[in-house]
RNA sequence: GGUUCCUUGGCCGAGUGGUUAGGCACCGGUCUGCAAAACCGUUUACAGCAGUUCGAAUCUGCUAGGAACCU
């Protein structure tokens, strides 16, 4: 093997286009293990409705970050960044290779590039800033920020998004400064080679394993399973495609059918907003096969 | 055979003479701490034909398809 220095392989792409598998067969051929990059099968609740690897494929391959957390989990792609430059120096004693395999976007993206250090929101401003929302819409927000960071709302790619208003109200009240000044706007250099693969089935391949996808997971028991964690519909963790639709069947106010249906309807546009995510990113290598991924690490 | 009613874009669904209904999907986009989240943009109509009218999805007639009831 090369001397080429620590390696980072990613292996991303939308829901449903394989990536699991590839990343299995290129960690078994470089000899190396994988991290997942993916927000919600690190739940260990819901390994059907997540698609998470299966108890063969993580045997396979050792795998990290796979339902190591409770729905109650507090989590965010900054925890994901820490975790992941914690796992990856002991998985490079091994091998010269780690492969990040997943589809969050954001979080693959704070690992790549770094995301700007921010004060951890108490509860009381967490609270605070969603009630001047919630109290008063999007019209309170920006009034607040208007006084606590003025300088982000002539830069907020999106007034309409009370989530991000919502953020940036938290974040300047826990900090006592705009939360924009803490943004530097800068990627992080990481003293180790990333390379981002991805997959890109055509798009009504695509959508047709998605669609058999979804049946395979009513048939393997993804009913049950949400069934399970129904009486905590209100976490974060569960505000999660599949989940929600059954959620609605169990209250009565969606039949089975429609639920299903709707289940394979929002995993197609969860997919294609992955997919406008690689759109811009230049540094992605599109590839189809074994082959073509080992082709571009250079082996 | 007769009577009555119905027919709006991929789907749902408002609109009864003079603005773009709207929702979902499709297609495109945003994204620096819950991101499988949240949000934004755009396209596609008025079953067909003829007529009334300055102007018809909206009124009239015929045709086609569908529904209910009657013989």
């Amino acid at each position: 093997m090369s001397v080429t220095g620590n390696t980072l392989i990613v292996v991303t792409g939308p829901t449903g286009s394989g990536k699991t598998d590839l990343a299995i067969q290129l960690a078994q051929k470089l000899g190396c293990e994988i991290i997942s990059a993916d927000s919600r099968q690190m739940f260990r609740d819901l390994p059907i409705g997540t698609a998470a690897p299966t108890a063969q494929q993580l045997a396979a391959v050792p795998h990290h970050l796979v339902g190591n957390l409770s729905l109650t989990d507090y989590y965010s792609a900054a925890c994901f960044e820490q975790d992941v430059l914690d796992l990856l120096p002991r998985l490079w004693q091994r091998s010269p290779y780690a492969i990040m395999c997943g589809g969050s976007m954001m979080y693959i993206d704070a690992v790549c590039n770094g995301i700007d250090l921010l004060p951890t929101v108490s509860d009381e401003n967490r609270a605070a800033a969603l009630e001047v929302y919630t109290r008063g819409g999007i019209e309170a927000l920006i009034e607040a920020l208007r006084v606590h960071d003025p300088d982000y709302l002539a830069t907020a790619p999106d007034l309409n998004n009370h989530k991000r208003l919502v953020h940036a109200l938290e974040i300047s009240m826990e900090a006592g400064r705009p939360y924009s000044s803490l943004l530097t706007g800068r990627k992080t250099e990481r003293p180790f080679r990333i390379i981002k693969l991805a997959l890109n089935p055509p798009r009504e391949v695509l959508f047709d394993r998605i669609n058999r996808r979804v049946d395979a997971m009513i048939a393997a028991g993804m009913e049950e399973e949400a069934r399970r964690v129904y009486p905590l519909r209100h976490l974060n963790s569960l505000n999660t495609v599949g989940y929600k639709e059954l959620f609605a069947m169990f209250d009565g106010t969606m039949d089975r059918e429609t639920a299903i249906a709707r289940i394979g309807k929002n995993t197609r546009v969860y997919a294609k907003k992955q997919l406008t995510w690689l759109k811009r990113d230049p540094s992605v290598c599109y590839i189809s096969s074994l082959d073509e991924a080992l082709a571009a690490i250079g082996m």
